[in-house]
DNA sequence: GTAGGGTTAGTG
DNA sequence: CACTAACCCTAC
């Protein structure tokens, strides 16, 4: 909101909760109540807190209830009267009684408080003659985390409360402490309006309203504590003052949202669509087009209070279901649903905000094509008609946006773009150009915003940055992950791989295509670019199931010993067996049942110990990925560690266009905190010289991604490991790697293998294919 | 051409 | 209204 309209509401909130001393303010600027605050979802906690008058909801606080409950029964008698003097046009005072009662609600610490003063300096703005912008100033609380993901690592300042609640005039009383019900907390978080902790971060400028409705509610509200309608009551005064235009709706205390039960639990308040809002939402979308719900949102002659573009949105799909996008083509004949029976809420004036999906007459083809039970219907119907539209000036049919049709991802599209991608790697506009992948209709980008989502874990892996809310709780799914994955025995000591015992997986890690099959086993073996920062992951390593990686010594031996080895291990001819591998070096390259562990004591185990390692299962990693990775030619020369061309579908799929491109993509790749060992990421390791980090790097996991040296002198990583392992089982050769990160490739690889020669079904990722024809 | 991030469609 | 994913914009 313009800080005009802030003045406004401070105007509005004058302390002296003299309502004939306001200066008059216009209706569409007065929120009856407080915007639904919902939870906004990027929401840190502590992070906006000093964004200025930007207020967040009080009741994100409900552990407090008890400390504040043992406080204010002490301080009860006390701290109502300071906040009188409060309200009584001392501007001084306010941070008087705000200081305690920030102590009292937040923190005991006092050295929190000083800072919130301090803070309060900074955000709080000029006192504005007369006014008294303690009420502007209501702090934004933290919001508890929503989800119970992981815990930032930061832990969220805990903002005070700026000013007091605002408390009934008369009694001047906290209301009583007597727990969820009635409490504190709640009415408090009633009375200024304030939604439940879920409630979105609503845009900066519109949270301004919210002083204003407490200066309402404060001008309004007389003592209901201790009453169960007193919340109604006061409720009522708050949205029939605030509410007091003739456009505007009022919203009935049955509206407020709130539970009927009284449960603990407070519900949001339902913003309801005013006459006007709907009216300037059915004309912005007449100038700007369906779907262009920023724009109608944000021009500035409508006056959408505290709405979202996606709450227009909802609202257009309610007051015209035919003109969205489903039902406008399914009914061709579009103009028939604004002549239907509208009683509409421009005439009731009161209407229900739930964007409700017209699934009556008007559309019932609509209801009909969708097996979902419809909904019931509504009475007060909130379609427009065509004459209301005209009303509104409203003649033409709406123009579409120019957005194109939304298309889901299939699972082969799916597939598809896992096999584009490792034919081509991240160069999305070769899959798409691909007529084999059918994706001539999608756009580069959308390939990628597939493949950020479908393969987020591959997506980060490959150094691109995945969408804040997509980094997928990767410990989320992680141990389900490797339940799902069941290594048999392996007996290693064949030759080839063809021999190797499958492993099951279960039907549901392959069933489910949105639980990543491929992401997940990457989770097992590779730590996501967070989780290589184990520091940054915070408090939630404390029940942390990945373990620490435990490395042998004779790793490091041997690749200290064996720098020389690296270029032969380009040569199948030369790589040594599984049991050469594992014999020979004395490695055990089967990874920890947490795919990052190789326990000291197996290490010389033979190969028998890895019977029960658990592998570290990466799927869809194995033999397409060569594609990808062959986009370096895989005989390049003596310092490339070329694959060994294992099947034919290698060498056609190889797209020799894209060789430069894929390799300036691998080269690109950021520098990824990866751990060396045991994670190499597969693409690059394959094909890639890596100069093979010093040991105590690679304990102390420094970070080394091999796909920035390529070519480096040194040992060869993983690549023709790999390879040679698993992808070529024919010669069942393994190019020995140093360190961990071949064996764990192995170990993945080996996985695949596995998993295809026993029949375990379809590749979540449509890689069977890939993998017979390359085996 | 692409990465990053914003916006919108669709669903529950 | 929350949420996800498809789509879009734009700086590079």
């Amino acid at each position: 909101m313009e800080p005009r309209i802030a003045t406004l509401l401070l105007g509005d909130s004058s302390p002296s909760g003299s309502i004939s001393t306001l200066p008059p303010l216009p209706n569409s600027q007065l929120r009856p109540l407080l915007p639904a605050p919902a939870t906004h979802r990027n929401d840190i906690p502590g992070v906006e807190n000093l964004a200025g008058p930007r207020l967040r909801p009080i009741s994100v606080r409900p552990k407090s209830s008890v400390p504040i409950a043992e406080v204010l029964n002490q301080e009860a008698p006390a701290a109502p009267q300071q906040f009188a003097t409060t309200v009584s046009h001392n501007p001084a005072q306010p941070q008087l009684f705000s200081g305690r009662l920030q102590d009292i609600l937040l923190d005991p610490s006092q050295e929190r408080a000083s800072k919130r003063r301090k803070v309060d300096g900074q955000t709080t703005p000029p006192a504005l003659p007369g006014s008294e912008n303690n009420l502007l100033t209501l702090p934004k609380l933290p919001q508890l985390p929503k989800k119970t993901s992981r815990r930032p690592r930061i832990p969220p300042l805990l903002q005070g409360l700026h000013q007091p609640p605002p408390l009934p005039p008369e009694g001047r009383l906290f209301p009583p402490i007597t727990g969820e019900r009635g409490g504190f907390s709640k009415e408090l978080g009633d009375r200024v309006g304030l939604r439940s902790p879920a409630a979105p971060a609503r845009n900066k400028e519109k949270e301004d309203h919210i002083p204003g409705e407490i200066a309402v509610v404060l001008r309004n509200s007389v003592s209901q504590r201790g009453e169960g309608k007193g919340k109604d009551r006061l409720v009522d005064a708050t949205f029939y003052e605030a509410a007091n235009e003739p456009n505007k709706e009022i919203q009935r205390p049955g509206d407020t949202g709130e539970n009927s039960s009284g449960k603990g639990k407070t519900t949001k308040r339902r913003n309801k669509w005013t006459n006007q809002e709907t009216q300037d939402l059915l004309r912005g979308v007449s100038m700007f087009g369906i779907g262009n719900w920023k724009k109608i949102v944000n021009h500035p002659g409508f006056d959408f209070h505290q709405r979202t573009a996606v709450d227009l949105k909802d609202r257009f799909r309610t007051c015209c279901p035919d003109e969205t996008g489903k039902s406008r083509q399914i009914n061709s004949q579009t103009t028939h649903s604004r002549d239907s029976n509208n009683d509409l809420t421009l005439a009731t004036g009161l209407q229900g905000d739930e964007a409700t999906p017209a699934t009556t007459s008007v559309a019932p083809d609509e209801a009909s094509s969708k097996p979902k039970k419809p909904r019931k219907s509504r009475s007060d119907k909130q379609e427009k008609s065509t004459e209301q539209l005209a009303e509104m000036g409203i003649q033409e049919p709406f123009a579409r946006s120019k957005r194109r049709q939304r298309v889901e991802f299939t699972e082969k599209d799916d597939e598809n773009l896992w096999k584009g991608y490792k034919q081509y790697g991240p160069v999305w506009h070769l899959i798409k150009e691909d007529a084999n992948f059918g994706f001539r209709h999608r756009h580069p980008t959308d390939l990628r915003d597939r493949f950020r989502i479908r393969y987020a874990e591959e997506y980060a892996k490959a150094g691109y940055k995945l969408k804040t809310k997509n980094t997928p709780g990767p410990r989320a799914n992680e141990e389900s992950n490797q339940e799902n994955f069941e290594v048999a025995p392996v007996t290693a000591n064949k030759n080839t791989l063809q021999e190797a015992t499958p492993i099951h997986i279960n039907s549901s890690s392959t069933s489910n295509l949105k639980v990543h099959t491929l992401s997940q086993p990457l989770r097992n073996s590779f730590p996501t670019p967070y989780e290589d920062f184990s520091d940054i992951i915070s408090e939630d390593d404390g029940e942390n199931r990945k373990s620490p990686i435990t490395l042998s010594r004779h790793i490091f031996q041997w690749a200290d010993a064996n720098p020389s080895q690296a270029p032969s291990m380009a040569s199948a001819s030369t790589m040594p067996t599984i049991a050469n591998l594992t014999g020979d070096f004395g490695m055990h390259f089967l990874t920890g049942a947490d795919g990052m562990h190789i326990d000291p004591q197996e290490l010389r185990l033979p190969v028998a110990s890895m019977q029960q390692g658990v592998f570290s299962v990466l799927p869809a990693y194995t033999p397409n990925q060569q594609h990808f990775g062959s986009t370096i030619p895989m005989n390049a020369g003596p310092t490339t560690v070329p694959a060994p061309a294992p099947g034919p579908s290698s060498g056609s799929m190889m797209a020799s266009a894209s060789n430069k491109q894929s390799v300036s993509s691998l080269l690109r790749t950021p520098n990824l905190p990866t751990i060396v060992y045991p994670h190499v990421p597969m693409s690059s390791a394959r094909n890639t010289m890596h100069k093979l980090p010093r040991p105590a790097d690679l304990l102390s996991g420094v970070d080394h991604d091999s796909r920035q040296e390529v070519q480096t002198t040194g040992l060869a990583l993983d690549d023709g490991l790999a390879m040679g392992f698993s992808l070529h089982s024919h010669n069942a050769t393994l190019a020995p790697l140093v360190g961990g990160a071949n064996m764990n490739g192995v170990g993945r690889n080996l996985v695949m293998l596995d998993r295809e020669r026993g029949g375990l079904g379809e590749d979540a990722f449509g890689e069977r294919s890939l993998l017979n024809s390359s085996i």
